[in-house]
DNA sequence: CGTTTTTCCTGGCAGC
DNA sequence: TGCTGCCAGGAAAAAC
């Protein structure tokens, strides 16, 4: 499941073979991907277009194109994008192709077919749903520490789903949060709104570290396949929680303990992470 | 309006 | 071996 680092890993991947390159033609194969009601729209604008940038807002990937306009791709759980000669052969699962004007093909692949691309005018990128709502970036410069207190002081979710909220912070998702979380000795079932606000300054500089340091590894690899772009990460060998359920936490040997919160599976420690008022884990 | 639940999908795996 | 049933999960949509 890419979360920021893996989708920025993906982001200059793509970077590298794609940019300056001219769409030539595309193929869908499944047509659900493209979130346009009007198919052809979708490619006559891309045909002809040339990619002069790939950018990233959380975890949408926004394609730019010399014709000033923008497609904006979300890889959801599966989503993969690939490069190939123009001979080769497509995997399993692609539903778009893209040839460009160097004689190999750009492919989106997506196992569970839930990934989405939408193409836009620039000036209506950011209009775009969810992107319209989304969070600050986790940087030092733009996740204050004055914003999250204010927005967690105000929230009585439990913190794992309002981290999962892509208009709280951007680019985290069930691992990072996970992680964030065992490094903040914060309970995933903590409300926003008890957290002292020690802890949110502490939890602040964890998902600002911890995501910098994910994207330097290039992120997480959970699948043992491919030669996709984001899928050479090794960032899975410094996880601490995510993953390690019964294994003992490293802080204090406690093993950890698996439960659901908000629908996902959610690794803690039961010693380090532990609620303020009630006592249900 | 804030929060929770449901929905979308299919590979993988447990259980029989 | 083959079948059924269930689970995983990001975010939009629907429901509460």
């Amino acid at each position: 499941m890419p979360e920021l680092p893996e989708v920025e890993t993906v982001r200059r991947g793509l970077l590298k073979i794609a940019k300056g390159r001219k769409i030539a033609a595309i193929d869908i194969h499944y047509e659900k991907t493209i979130t346009n009601e009007n198919i052809a729209w979708f490619k006559e604008n891309l045909i002809g277009a040339t990619i002069v940038n790939v950018d990233r807002r959380g975890k949408y990937l926004l394609f730019c194109f010399d014709n000033q306009m923008t497609m904006v791709s979300h890889l959801r759980m599966e989503g993969k994008y690939y490069n190939l000669p123009e001979d080769g052969e497509i995997h399993k699962h692609t539903h778009v192709v893209f040839h460009l004007d160097d004689d190999t093909k750009l492919c989106y692949s997506d196992s569970r077919k839930f990934g989405r691309m939408t193409l836009v005018k620039n000036d209506e990128a950011l209009q775009v749903a969810g992107l319209k709502t989304i969070g600050p970036e986790p940087t030092a410069e733009t996740l204050t520490v004055e914003y999250l207190q204010k927005i967690m002081h105000a929230s009585r979710r439990e913190i794992k789903p309002f981290l999962l909220d892509q208009s709280n912070v951007a680019g985290l998702g069930n691992i990072y949060v996970d992680e964030v979380l065992w490094m903040s000795k914060i309970h995933p079932k903590e409300h926003a709104n008890l957290v002292s606000d020690e802890q949110i300054e502490q939890l602040r500089d964890n998902i600002i570290q911890e995501l910098a340091v994910a994207t330097e590894h290039h992120g997480t690899t959970v699948h043992s396949y491919t030669n996709a772009f984001g899928n050479a990460g090794e960032f899975q060998n410094h996880l601490h929680a995510y993953g390690n359920a019964g294994k003992p936490c490293e802080r204090c040997g406690t093993p950890f303990k698996k439960i659901k919160v908000a629908q996902r599976g959610t690794t803690y420690c039961p010693h380090c992470q532990i609620l303020t008022e009630n006592e249900n884990d």
